[in-house]
DNA sequence: CGCCGAGTTGAACTGAATCAAGAAACGTGG
DNA sequence: CCACGTTTCTTGATTCAGTTCAACTCGGCG
C-alpha cells in the first residue's frame, strides 16, 4: 500500500500524535487535477486549504492590464491556501492553477479549527506554519525592494532548484516581477560568466 | 482614569470576554520608548510582540550595501512582531525602531499560547490576525511586482494617509522600494496634475 | 547667526520594459 | 513517424522609469 506524502509529512512534523494524524488523513478528501485545471478562480469564495500530495500548483493574480503575477508555487509537501476566504469569507483575489497533473488533500477550515481546539500540539504547528509563511513573504518583499533581477533569479534557483526545472520560464519571470524577455537575458548573462 | 487604546481594541475585537481582556491587560507590561530608540536590533532573539498604544514604529532591514528597507509601519492600534524569533528562536533579520515617542504593551509569546489554549475566541482572533497579515503582505508583493512608483505611492497615501503625515519621506520611499529623490519627483508630478 | 539634515532639482546613466521578429520545443492529428 | 500549427524562448533595437551623484533650497535649532 502506498504511503502518502501527506502522512509522512504529518508524522515528521506534527510530533506524531497518531490519533490526530489519523483523523487528518481520514477527514481530508483527496482530489485530482489535470494540468491546466483551476482549483480556485478569482472572485470565488473558498474556505479550503490544500496539501500538495503530488504535482505542482501556482497561485497568481491578474492585474487591470490583464497581466498575470505569480505569488507562489507549491510543489509536493507544500500547503496552498486562500487566506482571505478562509478567514473572512471574502472572494479570492487570486487564482490557483495546476501546472502539472496534481493530487491534493483538501483541508477544510472547520477541521483545522476543531483540531486546534482539542489539541495544542496541532495548534502550535498550525500557528508555526502561518509564521513561517509570514517570514518568507517578508523576505520576498525585501528582495523586491532592493535586489536586481539577476540577484533575485540567482536567489530563486538557489532556494527552489526543483521548481525551476518544472515550471515554464514565463511563470518564473512573473514570480520574480520581470518580463520573460528580461529573464531570458539574465539567464544568458549568467551562462556566459561561467 | 485613562482608557487604554489597547483595552478599547480588545473589547471591540476579541468579542469582549471580560475575563480575557482583563488578563491580557494585567499581564502585558507597558513600556515607553523615545523617538529613535530601538525595540529590537538585527541579530537579537526576541519572543515578544508589541501592541502600539501610542506613537509609531517602523520595522526595517539593512542590506549588504548598508541600505535600509522599511517592511512596515505600526501606528496606534497596530501590532508589531518579530515572527521568526517568536516562533523559531532565530535571531531577527529586522530592526524595530520608534519613529516617535512610543508607548507599547509587551505581549509575551507564552501568554498568547496559554490564552489560545484555554480560550477559543482568543485563538480564532489570533489566527485571524495572522491571516490578515499574510493577505496584506501578498497584496504588497503583487504591487511591487506590477505597479509603478507613482501607483504605489498613490496607493500608500490612500491606505495610510495618517502615517504619511507623521513619517519622514525617506522612510516612505524605502517602504515603496524607491529612492527619496524618485519619491520627491513623483510627488511633484502629482501636485502639478491637480 | 550659521550649521545641519531633509527635501528638491538637474543631468547623465542604466536596468529593465516594450515591440517586433526569428528559432526552438511541443503536442496533436494524419 | 513526420508535418503542422502553437506556444515558449531567444535576440535585437529602442524607449522609459527610476537611479545616481552633485548642487542647491529650506526650515529647525543650538
Amino acid at each position: 500500500m502506498k504511503t502518502f506524502r501527506f502522512k509522512t509529512y504529518l508524522t515528521s512534523n506534527v510530533e506524531s500524535l497518531e490519533s490526530i494524524n489519523k483523523e487528518l488523513l481520514n477527514k481530508c478528501k483527496q482530489q485530482q487535477f489535470k494540468k491546466g485545471d483551476y482549483l480556485l478562480r478569482e472572485g470565488e469564495i473558498s474556505k479550503t486549504s490544500y496539501f500538495v500530495e503530488d504535482g505542482l500548483l501556482r497561485q497568481f493574480s491578474v492585474d487591470d492590464k490583464g497581466k498575470e503575477h505569480v505569488i507562489q508555487f507549491a510543489p509536493e509537501n507544500w500547503f496552498m491556501a486562500n487566506r482571505e476566504g478562509e478567514c473572512f469569507n471574502l472572494p479570492s483575489s487570486y487564482n490557483i492553477e495546476a501546472i502539472e497533473d496534481t493530487t491534493v488533500f483538501i483541508i477544510e477550515k472547520e477541521l483545522i479549527e476543531n483540531l486546534s481546539k482539542t489539541n495544542s500540539v496541532f495548534l502550535n504547528f498550525n500557528i508555526e506554519l502561518l509564521h513561517k509563511h509570514i517570514a518568507s513573504l517578508q523576505k520576498r518583499i525585501t528582495q523586491l525592494q532592493s535586489k536586481t533581477a539577476k540577484e533575485r533569479y540567482l536567489d530563486f534557483i538557489k532556494t527552489y532548484p526543483d521548481v525551476l526545472m518544472r515550471v515554464p520560464q514565463t511563470y518564473v519571470a512573473s514570480y520574480l516581477g520581470i518580463t520573460p524577455e528580461s529573464l531570458s537575458r539574465v539567464r544568458k548573462e549568467i551562462s556566459i560568466n561561467k
